[in-house]
DNA sequence: CATCCACCGGAACTTAGGGTTC
DNA sequence: GAACCCTAAGTTCCGGTGGATG
């Protein structure tokens, strides 16, 4: 049934991308100073989840790899690596820096020297998931780093600008900006089609079956390649040689639940009884959900990093905080 | 329509936990 | 082993916001 499981994995990246040659092209022109041994433009490339952001980034770097040779690059999933010290650290690990660095006792001003100091060949450094920064100042201090060039990956251009100063907003106005739209169905199928040939046996997979696997994934193609993934894993279980209609709705509902079980995992027990609380109650005002808080933990925060802890929720898309001052609730995210 | 006040979120500060240096 | 450095997490403080209320 399922002949290569990688190219079924969320970061799979294909020898070919479809449906993508104009994007490409862009990000191409803005690394092509690299090939004159020139910085590269910075590149911002936007647009909602699921619509091939990160695939193109790593495609367009590593096809510029197989005609330079002398290219480093380094993915930086900013979410995970939300500080200025982890981000920093990140870039410095995977270029092999780090031997003699001990994390907590090094200072930050030491990292930049290193990267200061590094003398490699130039390096694309990809920062995906950007927004999630908690201090932007990285993105200047990459900007005076020569040797490093950007790729800066966000869902909404607007949103990232607000949190910049004026420094590095002005820069970022010259940027190659690179902006990416749902996939429509029939783009989704063809990305389906990719996959299922390389990855699954023969007939597997009908392409009706791909239809409605693309209609369900609502232009997001991560969203489609994990029911597609879901789907092939509960044939291989079943030893069925094809997946059936069954399977397939099945696998659809448990795509979606599946990105968030994976949140909520990550969640630490105080962030997961605000969780629960919202989950039991699907909404409450901020008085009654500190006061449900309070109630149900041994040693309770204070009410100003639960605001921070909800405002994490929201992030994963756990919950929806609505209104700005006395008009604030809390409401669960409820969808299948 | 002024004033109230629950709530928000930025910023400065504190604490805990680690490591280094001498 | 004391003095010092770092980060991360949490707290304290506080000005701003905008529905509610008389």
């Amino acid at each position: 049934m399922i002949v290569d499981a990688r190219v079924l994995r969320d970061e799979f990246v294909p020898r070919e991308v479809v449906h993508r040659d104009a994007e490409t092209n862009r990000l191409s022109a803005a690394l092509s100073p690299l090939l004159d041994g020139e910085p590269a433009e910075t590149a911002l490339l936007t647009g909602p989840s699921g619509v091939g952001k990160t695939c193109i980034a790593q495609y367009t770097v590593s096809r510029l790899r197989e005609r330079v040779l002398d290219i480093e690059t380094q993915y930086v999933n900013c979410w995970q690596n939300y500080s200025r010290f982890r981000a920093l650290y990140r870039i410095l690990d995977g270029l092999g820096q780090t031997i003699d660095i001990h994390r907590q006792s090094t200072p930050r001003d030491e990292l930049l020297e290193r990267l200061e100091r590094y003398d490699g060949p130039p390096c694309v450094v990809i920062l995906d998931e950007v927004d999630q920064l908690e201090d932007m100042r990285i993105l200047y201090d990459l900007y005076h780093l020569p040797r490093f060039s950007m790729i800066l990956i966000a869902n909404r251009e607007e949103e990232l600008f607000a949190r910049l100063d004026d420094r590095i907003q002005s820069r970022l106005h010259t940027a190659e900006r690179v902006h990416f739209d749902r996939y429509s169905v029939d783009e989704l199928v063809a990305i389906l089609e990719d996959r299922a040939e390389s990855g699954l046996t023969t007939g597997a997979v009908a392409r009706e079956q791909l239809a409605i696997i693309a209609d369900a994934a609502a232009g997001d193609a991560r969203v489609a390649i994990g029911i597609l993934r879901n789907a092939a894993r509960q044939a291989q279980r079943a030893e069925s040689r094809a997946i059936t209609y069954e399977m397939l709705h099945e696998a659809i509902p448990e795509g979606r639940a599946e990105v968030r079980r994976k949140s909520i995992e990550t969640l630490t027990p105080h962030q997961r009884a605000l969780y629960d609380i919202l989950a039991e109650e699907g909404e409450l005002e901020p008085a009654d959900l500190y006061a449900a808080y309070q109630a149900r933990v041994d040693e309770p925060k204070t009410d100003r990093t639960v605001r921070n802890y909800l405002q994490k929720l929201a992030q994963y898309n756990l919950i929806t905080i609505t209104g700005t001052s006395r008009d604030r609730t809390y409401v669960v995210e409820r969808r299948e």
